[in-house]
DNA sequence: CTGAAAGCGCTTACAG
DNA sequence: CTGAAAGCGCTTACAG
């Protein structure tokens, strides 16, 4: 790739002259200025953002740390996350947080070592070691942390209104008639262990408690959701609904609820959370809560690039870390429906007319 | 952040015997050599990786340039290319091409000036015009492009054995003597002209065409597919077995068929082509084949790397473009079953034996 | 063993 | 209007 010290010959003038007539700053000669722009064209030349980056000390550059792109939530997010980034022209650098850790390898030196301006962590399934931690408050650049708050003590966070969004389940199966509820949980990370508290309260408040036989834990993976919901739908008698941690979850508990003969919703309503793009094409389609993934991931973008250019200016305000929370909404679709013990104590043609 | 000239007035030494200290090189006193790494240590140096692409003319950065990657074949296939990258050391510099292309930004020119060191092109949605396929042959370093063969005559190029994949599928549904045969296709992809190549030319060599009005095209997203899939399903006759272009669509084919009432696999067999994570725990599980996406993008990573260390040693051998496949295999599931006529016409009983 | 010199590609004052 | 000088952070010969 030709450099302005080429152009600068071919040109027979000197470099910081190029530069000049290349950055479009005055001071150049009109027609030494169009001789350097011809030339530069002809040549294809391109500035060396490198040079940019160690002289200003910017790369433009943000380094996220995802955790499996390889799934529909995270993808949602990393999609987010790269246009938040885009609007303000930052550049976005990929690992994979759990394959590096695994093998041991130090993404903070890394991203150190290529001076990029920020970094975006979307939290691992393993959460970080101590020793992660350390590292990363020697990080001395902008962190904004996504979904889960596992350090949103020291860094900036941005999620979920979780609370408010399972709120919105609970109360949703209570009015469809809902008593028997059973519950498919995650407390491995701090959404899960909010979206527990907010089922527990609030079925609480209408005097129901998910009994100890309908409550599993699961960890992540469909073959463990999936056999957990299995345990649950196996029970004699069984829950007519089922909370599920999250869509994916909610997808394991389908393969369940149809391998068992169950049939969803009439036997059974099952919820999920996210509402992922699955939600809607399933079938029955997922009654789930709306995470807006993709809005997570971009504003957490944006704080991130906000972070970026406070740091820059001097005034150095002491920077109090952020936490926002973005708000869900209940999407109602064909997976619940009114509690089976009501359908059969109620009238079945009132049923149909108010279904 | 550190630099080794703030190291060396520490020390008391020139910014030469630091850099030879801190890199491993011999010529260094012991003592000297001690009292600098501790410095270097204390102060958490990190050498500025900027540098070294600007003397090396090396990065060891890649860009990708993904279309959709927040759809489970686009997020795979990334989750691949970031395994393939990290076995070398690479990084990955992430792009969302359709988004760019939409706002006009020329990615290659952002990645020109970013010097990275060659280009992974996992294809648009939409075909790059004639003026970026001009862009990308003006960046004069290795490009691989991914599943769609649209450039392949001018690239490296990395994707499936869709012929021989769709042809698995075809002879499948012969085997459990389907006559009556939907498709939905898509010929906007080289991939869709290929498998219906196959499917076309499988089918008559045992004397089955698809009529006109069971073969429709789609052109992605789900809502298509499923306007296209409902079409077909609503006709009568309708077909006994649905070829679709991918497990995409396939799903939109069980949500039209479900939404028709037609029962999976009992009244209509469906098969898909990718086997992403969600074939096998969608129910009925999808019959379709492997395509092994992740193992698609490692490949590619590893061919772009192979290219970038060739293009580096002198001895220049004419690069001519390499195309690999990657063997599918079927997966059989359950949402493939014997044609419904059959077993209306042979006994029960042996049906049963033989299913 | 150590450091002055030149260079990677560029920008920013500052003389002329 | 133009370019010599210094600097960003580092490495590589090459004197001493």
């Amino acid at each position: 790739m030709i450099s302005m010290k080429q152009i600068a010959n071919i040109c027979d003038v000197s470099v910081p002259t190029v530069s000049k007539a290349l950055s479009n700053r005055p001071a150049v000669n009109p027609q030494t200025r169009q001789r350097i722009l011809q030339v530069a064209k002809q040549f294809n030349y391109r500035p060396n953002a490198l040079i940019h980056g160690i002289q200003r000390g910017r790369t433009m550059t943000v380094a996220v740390a995802c955790n499996r792109i390889d799934d529909p939530f995270g993808s949602q997010m990393m999609q987010g996350i790269l246009a938040g980034l885009h609007e303000s022209r930052y550049e976005c650098l990929l690992f994979n947080w759990d394959q590096s850790v695994r093998d041991g390898t130090r993404i903070l030196q890394i991203i150190g070592e290529r001076r990029v301006d920020g970094l975006i962590l979307f939290p691992p399934e393993e959460l970080p070691t101590a020793d992660y931690m350390e590292e990363l408050r020697a990080f001395h650049r902008p962190i904004v942390t996504v979904d889960q708050t596992f350090a949103a003590q020291d860094f900036d966070f941005v999620g979920t209104e979780d609370g408010p969004g399972m709120q919105a389940i609970a109360q949703h199966l209570l009015e469809l008639g809902h008593q028997q509820i059973g519950h498919l949980y995650n407390h491995t990370v701090s959404t899960g262990q909010t979206r527990t508290q907010a089922l527990v309260e609030t079925l609480a408040d209408s005097g129901i408690v998910i009994p100890r036989v309908w409550s599993r834990p699961v960890i992540g993976h469909f073959e463990d959701s999936y056999t957990q919901a299995s345990a649950i739908l196996s029970q004699n008698p069984r829950p007519t609904a089922l909370v599920c941690f999250n869509d994916h979850v909610a997808m394991a508990a389908y393969a369940a609820a149809y391998d068992l003969g169950i049939n969803v919703p009439r036997d059974l309503s099952i919820t999920g959370f996210a509402d992922l793009p699955e939600a809607a094409t399933m079938r029955p389609a997922l009654t789930t809560v709306n995470q807006n993934v993709p809005r997570v991931g971009q504003r957490a973008a944006q704080l991130l690039i906000e972070k970026i250019e406070q740091a820059q200016q001097p005034k150095s305000t002491p920077p109090e870390p952020q936490s926002i929370r973005l708000p869900v909404e209940l999407i109602v679709r064909g997976s619940t429906e009114q509690a089976p013990q009501i359908k059969n104590t109620t009238s079945p043609i009132l049923m149909k007319g108010s279904s």
